[in-house]
DNA sequence: AATGATAGTGTTATGTTATAACACGTTATG
DNA sequence: CATAACGTGTTATAACATAACACTATCATT
């Protein structure tokens, strides 16, 4: 599982973009929101964001824990745990929890109610907004209920996976 | 975790009702699905269903395990996961991936996307429908996608836990 | 009845994901 | 400089899940 490499697509979820800006900008946003508010964006953390930033898709703990101590730090577990859950904390990393993988955050800046459109073939995974998952928390008709966090996973196959074979 | 007992309540979500006859209703259910689908309702099949809709909450594989051993079956894990599986692909448990846990059908005739709302304090969980959640998948509109399967799960406080205590 | 296919359950072992608990150094604060 | 808070490192273990194979019963076909 997770073996399969991101391919070229043209279909509108999963979009095609300068990843090299997209990276940038992330970074940029991490590191001002972290001084805004008065946190550490240590190396650590830092890297932690960077892998998941530049694979730009669901990563296990354990893989990014891989990816840690091939950098010089140490695999223990908890390094990634402690560091992943700071991260979430703070929006710039989401739990797929259909993959019980981690993705860096596309829309740090809004969207408190990430949606994620998950293809089970090429496990690529887009996170869209609310109004693309016709999805409307905002005002809910679930009453006598305070609602704090959502999960919306949306599974199935992408244009690209569905088109290249039968299965 | 998972340590309390099911309250009394008279928020709308989480309702009232006469357990014995949605027992029954349920069990009646699943047998006739299972005698017109041709398939075996065998005895652990029924026990590991019995044992959910009984608790009307989720339960971790392992819990339901220990029940089953406790009524002469074997723990070993894959008896629970087996039964689990296919119980959830004829739609009759559903799978709270924020919890690891597993929960009775509670409208096994439609809604082919659940949604659940549940509460982190009590770890009370309701199944509520597509309306009510403010989801519509039906006419979705995201392109390019074949949506399979859908997971939607509410986060937060009921009523009663969050007037009864402060964190 | 023998044959072989299928389905259901049991068993062993192992893989995968996540957390508890404690140690140590650095930095910020009184 | 005491001490509190924070970040990282370490060890051990808990919690969740699956692979692979064995055994039996049922059932259709010969």
């Amino acid at each position: 599982m997770r073996q399969q490499r991101e391919k070229k697509d043209t279909s509108k979820i999963f979009k095609n973009h300068d990843h090299g800006i997209c990276f940038d900008d992330a970074i940029e946003q991490i590191e001002n929101y972290f001084m805004e508010k008065n946190l550490q964006f240590t190396p650590l953390r830092r890297k932690v964001f960077e892998i998941l930033i530049r694979d730009h898709k669901p990563l296990g703990a354990y893989e990014i824990l891989e990816a840690l101590s091939g950098e010089g730090y140490s695999s223990s577990p908890p390094i990634a745990y402690r560091v992943l859950d700071f991260l979430m904390e703070h929006g710039f990393v989401h739990k797929i929890q259909g993959l019980n993988a981690f993705i860096a955050c596309s829309h740090p800046n809004y969207s408190h109610s990430p949606a994620f459109v998950i293809c089970r073939k090429c496990e690529r995974v887009a996170e869209i907004d609310d109004k693309k998952s016709g999805i409307n928390f905002q005002n809910p008709s679930i009453d006598n209920f305070i609602i704090e966090k959502t999960t919306v996973e949306l599974t199935g196959v992408c244009t690209k996976c569905s088109s290249s074979a039968k299965a």
